[in-house]
DNA sequence: CTTGCATACATACAGCCTGTATGTTATTTA
DNA sequence: TAAATAACATACAGGCTGTATGTATGCAAG
């Protein structure tokens, strides 16, 4: 009956102990608004202590951070998944936008990525992650779309931006009880606004 | 050298009061996220005390509610301005749509209508208070434009709210430092692509 | 006009939370 | 195996929010 701890290495106490405070913070930072989730509750719902969270992070912040940058990162996933073997490059971004719209119906998603996160992280930072993942995914395919002449020739970071915030929009509508079908409905004619423009000649 | 008060009614007191708490609060909450702006620093820029701010406002958040509030309000007005006397509907949607992001140039407004706001109201309360005010007209401008048969017949709520989006993603992009041009271009590609969609029958 | 009440605010207090400083135990390194 | 360091726990200081209580001024009735 001698409690034997299994005398266990730095390096996999550390990532063990990291994950379980990630996993943690991300299931109540989902939850409740940033400023209402607590540090103390977090580190009891991982089962250690303060002493834990400020040797792994700077601070409550950079664990948000960390949970946000992860979360982005999964959906990007999701979108990459999808997004190869796709015929037409309009065809690859209505695709691709289906594909983040569904991404972002995980409960907790749009919270982290939409709400919390640029008003905690900045808008600066949070374009910055964005632009590492989903966001990142768009602009290629639309450069990519433009390049093919399927879209007018019109800049391409604002044009991502704007396609973004409105497929961010669709998420969160979707989640606040629009109608799914009308939110599809609105980003496909979007796209197939541009796709038309650019048919004009 | 009497003190002599000026003896002043209550009614013209309070609405004075109301007035400088607001007053101070939007130069506070401007300055700096609402997490770090204190209570304790607003009621000392109104020259008062924490007294008088929970008298009139049932706590931190209402008194940054009622700021929310009237921002928005400011804005839809520097819209209505501008939106009579346009000739074609989507005339009138651009022009609507540029006075939207010159107003939003105000500093503080980003902060206060799309990254704080939606975050401390919640998604919910922030469309509520946007869909009396700017968002009330984009919705007004696209229905008129889709019974006028110059948008494709998209459905107008799911509409209204990506394009606000994009609208607004115009807005923070600006304040981030990205070229005006480039976003203004991008708004009238997305607005022109729609048009160009219902004119291809 | 004055007496009593309600309104408008100020002051005082309790509880919580964040970040840091310090202490303890286990692991790594020499 | 002894010293050094990493990983975490405990303890503390300061600040902030919301409420409870106190005070003075406007107001309405008699």
């Amino acid at each position: 009956m001698q409690g034997k701890r299994p005398r266990i290495s730095n390096e996999e106490r550390s990532q063990a102990m990291r994950r379980a405070l990630l996993d943690a913070g991300r299931a109540l930072f989902v939850a409740k608004p940033y400023a209402e989730t607590s540090t103390p509750d977090i580190v009891a719902a991982a089962g250690v202590t303060r002493g834990a969270l400020y040797h792994h992070f700077e601070d409550k912040k950079a664990l948000f951070q960390a949970v946000v940058e992860a979360e982005a990162e999964a959906v990007a996933r999701s979108i990459d998944e999808v997004s190869d073997g796709e015929l037409t490059a309009i065809g690859a971004l209505i695709k691709g936008g289906e594909a983040f719209v569904t991404a972002m119906t995980k409960p907790g998603r749009t919270r982290l990525l939409l709400l919390d996160g640029p008003a905690v992280l900045g808008p600066t930072a949070m374009r910055a992650i964005d632009e590492r993942h989903a966001r990142k995914a768009l602009r290629e395919g639309l450069e990519a779309a433009i390049a093919a002449g399927a879209l007018p020739a019109l800049p391409a970071g604002a044009l991502t931006a704007q396609l973004s915030a409105a497929f961010d929009a669709a998420a969160l509508g979707i989640e606040m009880g629009d109608a799914i079908a009308d939110h599809r409905a609105a980003l496909h004619g979007l796209i197939e606004g541009l796709a038309a423009s650019a048919a004009e000649r």
